[in-house]
DNA sequence: GCGACAG
DNA sequence: ATCTTGTCGC
């Protein structure tokens, strides 16, 4: 079953009179980090009268939201005998419910993870460099519409595309932080499939060894598909960023925050994710860069959104 | 109270 | 990512 299904189960099990937290669903599905996205799920529910998410509630016991209209989820509450003052849970702590029957979804996706991560390799697994490729996944606004996954592949030397291809899918996943890579894989696992050109290089739209175990979306793609693989964030994820541009933990160097040119106000944060080097993910990464981001991302980029149905 | 949270 | 049903830590 997917996590979807699975987390409107878990809310399904909140028995009458009780409520719980966008908070202490996340953590049933075993991280906390999905609380956010416990949120978004509720506000997709396609059906609030067999899944009742006006039992979610914000951690403080404050209502948190509704797409029916905040009123709407007061009503509902309040015919389950939930009382509702001052738009919070009355007595919160006694209707809070937490028992949750769970086999922790999240956690065991983190413990795969920890044992694939042994296999990433910082060391360059390519003599020359021909082909680079892009990935990137655009989403349409509802979670259960058709997302579209692109891939653009192009000549390092000549900067001009070799090969594109879309895919289609729903998506299956939610987007939740540190876990981008169940929600992306599958397109690129489709993708990659599809091409006839196997790219020397992948760069994707995500973090590498950027990541809190070490183990981004670059890391696992070029892991799984056992193709040398760039990870180039928009955003940080998780390490400092020195004076000097270079992103460290306690341990290393994990990447570094690149501007392409001086006209570019925010950096792209360059990780490597398997079979390839810092050093050579940021040439690679520099040689390719025209805006803010390198063209097969951003050309993947654009071609995802455009093939949005 | 404010920022952090890959997409 | 899209246009918003979160939580924690400083
Ligand atoms: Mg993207």
């Amino acid at each position: 079953m997917d996590l979807i299904s699975y987390t409107y189960d878990l809310v399904r099990q909140i028995p009458p009179g009780r409520v719980s937290t966008y908070g202490a669903v996340a953590e049933a599905l075993g991280d906390i980090r999905a609380a956010r996205a416990v949120g978004r799920m509720m506000n997709q529910n396609p059906n609030a009268d067999t899944m009742p998410c006006y039992k979610i509630v914000y951690s403080d016991g404050r209502l948190g939201g509704f797409g029916l209209g905040i009123e709407d989820k007061i009503r509902r509450l309040r015919e389950d005998n939930i009382e509702v003052v001052d738009g919070r849970i009355k007595d919160f702590d006694k209707v809070f419910f937490n028992d949750f029957k769970t086999s922790y979804p999240l956690k065991k996706l983190r413990r795969q993870q920890l044992e694939m991560r042994d296999k990433v390799s910082l060391n360059n697994s390519f003599t020359e460099v021909n082909t680079v490729a892009g990935f990137d996944v655009a989403y349409p606004k509802s979670d259960f519409d058709t997302a579209c996954g692109a891939i653009v592949i192009m000549d390092y030397h000549s900067i001009e595309v070799v090969e594109e291809e879309v895919v289609y899918s729903k998506t299956m996943f939610p987007y939740i932080p540190t876990y981008l890579v169940f929600r992306e894989l599958p397109f690129l696992e489709k993708l990659m499939a599809k091409i006839d050109v196997k790219p020397d290089i992948l760069m994707v739209d995500g973090n590498g060894i950027m990541h809190p175990i070490k183990f981004g979306l670059a890391c696992q793609a070029g892991v799984t598909l056992d193709i040398p693989c760039i990870g180039v964030a928009k955003k940080r994820l998780y390490g400092k960023v020195r004076e000097d541009n270079w992103v460290v933990d306690d341990d290393m160097i994990l990447g570094y925050a690149f501007y392409a040119s001086y006209k570019v106000r925010k950096p792209v944060y360059i990780s490597p994710g398997h079979n390839i080097s810092l050093e050579s993910s940021i040439n690679i990464v520099k040689k390719l860069s025209r805006f803010k981001n390198p063209e097969p991302l951003r050309r993947a980029h654009i071609l995802a959104t455009s093939s949005l149905l």
